[in-house]
DNA sequence: GTCTATACTTCGATAGAC
DNA sequence: GTCTATCGAAGTATAGAC
């Protein structure tokens, strides 16, 4: 018996299309620069945020932006292109902070900031967790992440270098691992109230921080 | 307008109960003891790793288990019901590992080994993106959060402490939020199959690890 | 304890009018 | 570009027979 795949946001095929065969639909879409289509993304990055990924529907977002839920299958031809609309949406949003922090005197800094952001953490988190299971989006974190990680280690390898430090022994992409980890899991923990250690959290992280930056 | 609370396991109310009414239903429910109750949990938790939370439905770990979805609902009065059952199972399952790990003469490695563990760090995660948007497993996970968080802490104290590690420098409860937060973080990205800076990540912890033990 | 039958809700997606 | 109308599938939950 072959097991269907499950899809929140695609419980059952309408066309009777196979999973392989990507046949592409007929149906017109929307422009790309399209202010409703923003309008969707931006509902779409709220309802994400507050209520979890498996929130996502378009008959939600439709009413958060206070549209027609047939107006997201007018703009997106299925949910999984609405997801990855909103994952270069977020992935352009961060290249913009990141550059930001790359240009200032404290980059170390900037990406802790950046990471441990409660906005940042949790959405984050919600695309890994849908990452889990929907393929096509799995793949797509894969590549954004690595883009990001490459970017991190290279901030990470010029300070630890002109601080003197044994690169082989700190490796910069371990570290941009542990800062990342480290931030999204204090940040989530912040966000159910759990405030327990956060206090001496920061401060072990601020010792180290300045160990290298002022 | 009042928004309705979204509910991926609820999706409608179906007497028209009021959200804080609590109106215990009055229909049979099966014993806590019973196989069939364990076998729809082992099911859960199976769909719940494999999947994501937003994939376990009545209908769904039933089908898992080779049962009818009616049973579900005779076991648990809610969906919520059979998370919160499912959470305790966990602990328990936690607390087992953790009590080995104590008597061990490694403890500090045992409560990496426990937390980088890719089914621990996978659940662990779904049972945070659910607490994010459903309160009363939200306020379990606190719960549960602090009573894990103290044992792991006292660990941290005691190897710190015989090590001769100054405690204000270096808080155990801090450490402890940070090698759970770097091990789950490494778990979900090797989950993904990103295992790029996986052995430097690895060769890093081990290196702190063994200034303690061993 | 397990089943069938059923109620009601929400979902993704499309067709076709305007 | 946006609307109404509609389809078929999956969801939670209950009642009542066996």
């Amino acid at each position: 018996m072959v097991q269907a795949q499950w899809r929140p946001w695609l419980l059952y095929n309408p066309r009777g299309q196979q999973k392989g065969t990507h046949a592409v639909s007929e149906r017109r879409i929307g422009a790309e620069n399209s202010k409703t289509r923003q309008a969707l993304l931006e509902a779409a990055e709220q309802v994400m945020r507050e209520e979890g990924y498996a929130a996502v529907s378009s008959r939600r977002i439709a009413e958060r932006a206070g549209l027609k839920p047939q107006l997201v299958h007018y703009y997106f031809r299925t949910m999984d292109e609405l997801f990855l609309a909103l994952l270069h949406r977020l992935t352009d949003a961060y290249l913009i902070q990141f550059a930001r922090t790359l240009a200032s005197d404290k980059p170390l800094r900037g990406l802790w900031d950046i990471s441990s952001s409660l906005g940042t953490a949790a959405l984050t988190t919600e695309f890994l967790a849908l990452a889990n299971h929907r393929k096509e989006i799995g793949a797509e974190i894969i590549r954004l992440n690595r883009r990001m990680r490459t970017m991190q280690a290279e901030v990470f390898r010029k300070v630890l270098q002109s601080a003197g430090v044994d690169l082989e022994e700190f490796p910069p992409e371990a570290l941009a691992v542990v800062l990342e980890s480290v931030a999204r899991g204090i940040a989530l923990e912040s966000s159910l109230g759990i405030t327990r250690s956060h206090a001496s959290m920061r401060a072990l992280v601020e010792r180290y921080l300045s160990k290298f930056e002022q």
